[in-house]
DNA sequence: TATCCGTCGATTGTCGACAATCGACTTGAC
DNA sequence: GTCAAGTCGATTGTCGACAATCGACGGATA
């Protein structure tokens, strides 16, 4: 590997401003447990720790603010986002109405080659249930499967609105420690939506989405109740 | 009246930051058509107008980003957002799913105080359809009936989307115009709606939701794509 | 002892200045 | 005349410092 010469692809290098580099480390730092629930996020302790200024914290904190991770009050400052069991009902109710919406329009006159590619993720899903691979692994791999549906839908608007509250999802899902006992379980989860996809199935596919997401919302909510009775979130 | 005992109501006086301030000075700015689309906002010669530093001006330019008012170009800086006739058949479509799920859960387990605010509200179309209000009330009060619902279907996620988009769609409509030739017809557009909620009936209102929402829809996008032939937007 | 008020340290809000980057213009060679 | 490289002005990206504000602590008072 020549370090001059990186040859490889001349794609645009990472162009990715301050800003974002902060939000990521952010958001990895929220969504992994590093920071807790309600946790001040001190902009001059954060820039201190990460070698820049107060202004790109402050910026990557809106960006995260948007993303539903961190809350922000006025003249007090950010802190990490808590939940309330009634919040999370309402994120996977929500989440319900986005995805069957995207599904539906995939469906109806989506990319025909998202369904390859929700194949490709369930393999994905599969790799990532063996030992050695750590859980936020695995979020992130479920997460990216309804993104590409999400995206495949034709309208932006559906993604975009996924994506604010992707990492909320992620973290809820962190939160509680596990989804599904075997991770291969959760992985099969999946194939009935692609199977209704493929087979042009609005219906089938809608009802399939709402089952998965219902599980999920039902698994997530329980668990966190019953988490929240040990230590208040 | 009194200046030093504004003995009224003892509220919460307007705390609201510099950096509010400003956004609502520019989302006015955008909203109004003072500023035209893809006019480039330049933080140092808004920051001079308006008296202040860059810092807030480019908070708030961040916030009206994600009310989509504004894009963002790294090194580039803020234009105004500009819209392309798909994006604003998309902005329609999202706002079906959004509403009408919003309606639907309004009517199965809503606020029942939302429908004399929602009687009130279209008693306040009829009155600024009356000549010597501009359109701008107009679009204001039009959004807020939609708002009411989104608000009162108790989830509150509902109500966070259609404030994302809510400006976005007031641009969308002050850009072509006028939207009905007669405004007294188009408060009339939302009685089947608030009928629909009285009754109970999940999908009658739907119906009439995504009628009045699709007939808007039509209007908005046809007149659009008119205008585009004239000035390209 | 409980409550209220003033003080204080810490944090955010805002600012002006410098460095990095971009797009337009000029210059030059072919 | 066309295209490329170099230069320049303007704008954004980042920074450190000062002012404003908040919550907590401590002392005075009833």
């Amino acid at each position: 590997m020549d370090v001059d010469t990186d040859a490889g692809e001349l794609g645009p290098l990472d162009r990715e401003g301050l800003v974002q580099r902060v939000a990521r480390r952010l958001s990895k730092a929220i969504v992994s447990g590093q920071l807790p629930a309600g946790q001040r996020l001190s902009e001059s302790v954060i820039a201190r720790r990460l070698g820049t200024s107060r202004a790109p914290v402050r910026e990557a904190a809106r960006l995260l603010e948007n993303s539903g991770l961190v809350t922000y009050q006025p003249n007090r400052g950010f802190f990490v986002r808590s939940f309330t069991p009634t919040e999370l009902d309402n994120l996977y109710e929500f989440r319900i109405v986005i995805e069957l919406a995207a599904v539906r329009r995939l469906i109806r006159e989506g990319d025909r080659q998202t369904v390859p590619a929700l194949c490709a993720q369930i393999d994905v899903l599969h790799r990532v249930a063996e030992p050695g691979h750590d859980m936020l692994t695995q979020v992130e791999a479920d997460m990216q499967f309804h993104r590409l549906i999400c995206n495949g839908a034709g309208n932006p608007r559906f993604l975009a609105t996924f994506e604010q509250i992707a990492l909320e999802t992620e973290l809820t899902i962190m939160l509680i420690g596990k989804l599904y006992d075997d991770a291969h379980r959760l992985a099969d989860t999946h194939v009935p939506i692609v199977e209704a996809i493929q087979a042009g199935d609005a219906p089938a596919a809608s009802d399939a989405m709402f089952h998965h997401l219902d599980v999920a919302r039902s698994l997530v909510t329980e668990q966190f109740r019953k988490l929240e009775g040990e230590k208040p979130l």
